[in-house]
DNA sequence: CTGAAAGCGCTTACAG
DNA sequence: CTGAAAGCGCTTACAG
């Protein structure tokens, strides 16, 4: 027996379409639409026949089609540069926990501190129509972020702001939040505090690097810097090589996890004793800076609600367009472990999340 | 001076659509549609106008026009419970270098391990012609694959296999890992192994606690488990009292990254010293593992190359659909560091990637 | 090599 | 309350 295909069809498999479900409702396809899309005037008994048939035909509308006749895609783009950093990955939670309170979904993209791809990912997001974008972007210069929001798409930029266009943004308090740590080694009485990290160019890193350099000069200390101008991987030999022969710091602030992580491994192989030997904070917290030992003390950022905060303003934005730009700068703050040199016994408690 | 908006129009700003390239470069719309596809047949002449004029306006395709045209979107779809756990960072990223590799784009979302949402979220790939979608199940039973295998949207299954649907499937040595791993402690001598970890239902995680259980039992020492069937958060104060309390155990086998977490933060703080007075080994392995003190000793998943197998093998699929389904069981490996009691110094290296 | 016609699946006015 | 017509932006045959 041969199996015969309609010869319209490029497939055996598809989607049934409105028109199949108005075929099998017995109603035409505008009762449905109007059906699925909660429309008044249409009569109860009409709506449950349409049900029926679209629960039985597993009908769900094609969204490409709903997107050509102008309909809003209810999802928004989010662009990070790294997931499997933990601030982004809590970043990206947050995100979606809000915008799913909006009934809003979310396009997550790595763009791997890729200019080039976090270009085509922009090009994606807006070639599907998405509400709104959210991005922590690598080249905050970049031109391309011109053509986006030509197109009319809504941008918010969250950590860096963008250059050259107007939008949103939310920020932190890079360079306070740092010049606190570095006070806080400073009145441990720290007289050579090196301040390691990586993508010197980028601008929360040379906020948080101005942050050092103010206070340590404030205090008439020297200015140690060794911050690689690229992404993270190469610098833990130089740091290794620094920490003995050159500087032989008493303290390390460390401008983010990756520095704060590489740091850790280069003073464990050396076997330097933290804080005895060398104090040390990282800008930036994560879970496994609680079971250190010493547990590290850190700069928090408020990522939860710098995401929380983003999508709330982004949309926003996308019902009042005309709405003036907003700036929002939100403050760290320094969670005292032990690694600073401060005692430890007063900051070791259980907690345990009750949400 | 009145603006006057064109009466069709809903929204001043509005992306080019492929007519005003035409009308731009004096042309059809066809000739611009073979144009931007490459197809030949086209006087270079022409093809260079189009060009300036597609760069002129900025012009990108509308993807839901060429999607409802039955084109494919080049786009995977990768669905995980948790971006904030290490290994589905990982998992993510290195899918996404592979498709990169491959000219597709992923489109991730997160599950938070809740079966609505992963719903939510695969409708919503269906819906959005995805070629394919990547899926790390929290509700692997859930009828709804059986939907979405109807449509024809092919899927593969990572880490847990899909019940009642037949797609691809990628696994790890779950059992194998952990039963290696606790021999490895009962090795060491240790007598009163303490299993812990949470989400008991899942697959992995069953599978796991049974290697424990028969390598336990095979050396005629007393099964103790203590697994959460939820998700983490409340565990931690039920360990410490286990710990002390009922179980005095010698040695821990945590069965993922948070009951890794959880454990050495309970150790820290009864100040029960690892490995002396209790070995550990989880499973599953990240980088502050590394610098934790002990080291922790871990199984280790081939991440990267789950995530770049399941790649290849979604793409294959989307080529052949008639090919016979593949269930690939990848090996694990025990990754010896220094909280399981095996002397540290022989592991410490500096390790630089070169990439 | 190039264009007018028809259609992808849906929705927005427009008529009943 | 309901449906036939026209169109969203593109592409696939069909004619030149």
């Amino acid at each position: 027996m041969i199996e015969r295909m309609p010869p319209s069809r490029k497939d055996a498999l598809k989607r049934p379409t409105i028109s199949d479900v108005a075929r099998l409702a017995g109603v035409g396809t505008m009762t449905v639409s109007r059906a699925i899309n909660g429309h008044p005037y249409v009569s109860e008994s009409v709506a449950k026949k349409v049900q029926a048939a679209i629960r039985k035909l597993n009908y769900t509308p094609n969204a490409a089609a709903q997107i050509l006749n102008g309909r809003p895609s209810a999802t928004i783009g989010l662009i990070v540069p790294d997931l499997a950093d933990p601030f982004f990955a809590v970043l990206t939670h947050a995100v979606q926990a809000t915008a799913r309170q909006h009934k809003y979904q979310v396009w997550i993209a790595a763009s791997n501190s890729d200019a080039a791809i976090e270009k085509l990912e922009l090009e994606q997001m807006v070639r599907r129509a998405v509400d709104g974008i959210l991005v922590v972007s690598s080249k905050p210069n970049d031109t391309y972020f011109k053509v986006v929001t030509s197109t009319g798409v809504p941008m918010v930029a969250i950590d860096r702001p963008l250059e050259g266009v107007a939008t949103d943004s939310i920020e932190v308090e890079n360079y306070k939040g740092s010049r606190e740590a570095v006070e806080h080694l400073i009145e441990h009485g720290r007289k050579k505090i090196l301040c390691v990290g990586y993508n010197a160019q980028q601008s929360t890193i040379k906020q948080r690097m101005l942050g050092y350099r103010e206070a340590v000069e404030a205090a008439n200390l020297p200015v140690l810097i060794e911050v690689a101008l690229g992404p993270a991987d190469s610098l833990s030999l130089g740091l290794g090589k620094s920490l003995l022969k050159r500087v032989k710091p008493d303290a390390i602030f460390a401008l983010n996890n990756i520095a704060t992580l590489h740091s850790i491994e280069i003073l464990n192989e050396l076997k330097i004793h933290v804080p005895t030997q060398i104090a040390l904070i990282g800008f930036d917290d994560m879970d496994a800076w609680r079971v250190t030992n010493p547990p590290i003390t850190v700069v928090r950022q408020p990522v939860q609600e710098m995401g929380s905060l983003a999508v709330k303003i982004l949309l926003d934005r996308t019902l009042s367009v005309g709405k003036s730009i907003t700036r929002t700068i939100l403050p760290t703050r320094l969670i005292i472990r032990s690694s600073c040199g401060c005692p430890p016994s007063a900051h070791v408690h259980l907690h345990v999340r009750s949400s």
